[in-house]
DNA sequence: GCTTGACCTGAAGTGGCTTCAGGTCGGTAT
DNA sequence: ATACCGACCTGAAGCCACTTCAGGTCAAGC
């Protein structure tokens, strides 16, 4: 796979893909002769799985933790396991936090329309 | 009310609070005659909302926008709700991405459970 | 009178990218 | 054959939204 599909496929930028492997947060990606970066069907779920966790918020120092744990093989699968899980757990906290934002936006919404009311 | 009674009430850092009122995101903050800044109750609300409306991702040129409205006095609140209106769409569509990606997750976590089923 | 702590300032540092300048390579149109 | 194009490459600089730092003022308490 080029990068342009890799990027189209994850979503990340072509340049965030090329800072994720220097960074350390992917593998080291193979090139061909042409010096081009070909990427795996594993290198590109692996790049899937990190936009995910963007997405939703973890620190690029977690995820290089995880990305350590899974540059180590498999034996490392209940340790990422149970990143994922706390993982998620943030983000429900997150989550339950923008619901609340939301409440306090439509209050605020709500005494500007009484105002406007008050004015006609 | 001092500085760090704003940074309480709102979440915000002291140094937050300081870069905002140099940025021009909220009114220049009166004195005292000891040279520390003395809020109002206008002003630690204003910034209270500032928080909020920080806290669910708008940015700083949009949120210098809406604190230009409201340096324009009270005749910009329709453009203002406008304005928090739009904002409340984004929240709820970034509340919707939030929701997909926890599902994405969640699938993964159980993609996870099964292999370490099936090494067992 | 000396220390402590909250405040002040301007400047430099940070995280997580994005943009830029400049270069290589393979394919296509003239 | 050569001129151009687009996709890729690199290292370095730029950007946003803060945070941290170095150094200073001042009032209050011991």
């Amino acid at each position: 796979m080029k990068i342009s599909e890799v990027a189209e496929l994850t979503g990340l930028s072509v340049s965030t893909i090329r800072f994720y492997e220097k960074s350390g947060l992917c593998p080291i990606i193979q090139r061909g002769t042409d010096g081009k970066r070909r990427f795996s069907k594993t290198d590109a779920d692996w790049l899937d799985l990190l936009a995910s966790l963007r997405a939703t918020g973890m620190r690029m120092s977690e995820m290089r933790i995880f990305a350590d744990l899974y540059a180590s093989g498999d034996a490392t699968i209940p340790k990422r396991k149970d990143a994922l899980l706390a993982h998620r757990q943030s983000l429900a906290a997150r989550q339950a936090e923008l619901e609340r934002y939301r409440t306090i936006l439509d209050r605020k919404l709500q005494k500007y329309d009484e105002i406007m009311k008050d004015q006609k």
